[in-house]
DNA sequence: GGGTACATGTAATCAGTTACATGATTTA
DNA sequence: TAAATCATGTAACTGATTACATGTACCC
């Protein structure tokens, strides 16, 4: 029953059925979609398959009901939960992998026309900041900016898979802003003119 | 010749051949790795698959050396510029995936003992500093962190891919500090005492 | 001249993605 | 009761990853 080479797929699936109890694959989607699927995208079909996947490897046991929509649910195995712990104590060295299809643009923006960078950069800043202002919106992070201390509820956990993004998005944000001034300093100096909607770009 | 559905690894390959002139895999191998492979990984057998499926259609052209390595070499053709551009003036809303392990084992981290919250804590930080230190040692990020004006080198369009990657390392390290934190004041609040190594963290 | 690291490539597997397809529940 | 949306699943495909395999250049 070797319980290697399990993905982040699978740990994360394990790791739902362990906190949430059984679960549909629906249910797992939408746990997904409500946290870490806001900056890691996991397509519901990988959702379905993967707790199969780990009940044919004795992570999980399915049922399904008889009536209705027959659904399928998944329970997590003690030796599925002896598989989280092992990972959850095992030091993890693999790189974050950071993959933003802006930045691989703007790194190839010197091949485009010269106003290419300036509309990529505006492009993303608006991207990114509508990212940010909807993270803002869920209440789920409203409370503990601050380092939160006692006990932890799950709603602090969920919130602090979020931190993170809030984090990254915010990074984000500063760095198109440095990219399109830059941007615009660049086409002033070069074409002897400033963007119109120039202004728009500091609110 | 239909030049949608490009990927990502596409617009990479057809990217540096564009910027850096006929290539082979290995080339395009050592490009990456000294830029956007920092965050983004490409294995090397993408890039070597790659640019094969260019050349099937029309984007870049290959040519095979007679006699030594028998190296094959890519160039781009015009078609293959053309899609560049195209897709350089194409907005692009594809959200920032975003795929840490540590976010993961974190986010499930109250399924395991009391400690672990903080060893996975501790780890990341090593591994984010350590990454952070080494992006600080290449020499091609030292001058400009201020916003350069004037004529952009190579060199700095190089600096600029790595800057987010940047920032979000110190996001990263600062979450990660964060995280420390807690969950020291969790143990100790816990258990009434202090990790021995606590003063390490600090530093 | 033997070892080691660099370089080049292919094949097989596997995971992720897209597309398809349909049933169940709610709402107008 | 029809339409719309929510929910459930599977199949095919494609791209990514791993593993294998080998050759070349350099260094000791």
């Amino acid at each position: 029953m070797s319980t290697d080479q399990l993905s982040s797929t699978s740990y994360l699936v394990l790791g739902l059925l362990a906190r949430e109890g059984p679960c549909t694959p629906y249910d797992l989607k939408r746990h997904v979609a409500a946290t870490l699927g806001h900056f890691w995208s996991f397509p519901h079909a990988l959702l379905y398959a993967e707790p199969t996947r780990l009940a044919s490897i004795g992570l999980a046991t399915e049922t399904q009901e008889e009536r209705g929509r027959r659904r399928r649910v998944f329970t997590i195995t003690d030796a599925g939960s002896h598989a989280l712990r092992a990972w959850l104590e095992r030091p993890n060295r693999e790189p974050t992998e950071l993959r933003d299809p802006g930045l691989l643009q703007i790194f190839f923006s010197d091949m485009g026309p010269s106003q290419t960078q300036w509309t990529i950069a505006r492009e993303q800043l608006a991207v990114h900041r509508a990212k940010l202002a909807a993270y803002m919106k869920d209440e789920v992070l409203g409370s503990g900016t601050g380092s939160a201390f006692g006990q932890r509820t799950l709603e602090q956990w969920l919130s602090h898979g979020l931190r993170m993004a809030v984090m990254y998005e915010r990074s984000a944000v500063a760095f198109w802003e440095d990219v399109t001034v830059d941007a615009v300093a660049e086409e002033a100096s070069a074409a002897g003119g400033v963007p119109e909607d120039y202004g728009k770009l500091i609110a």
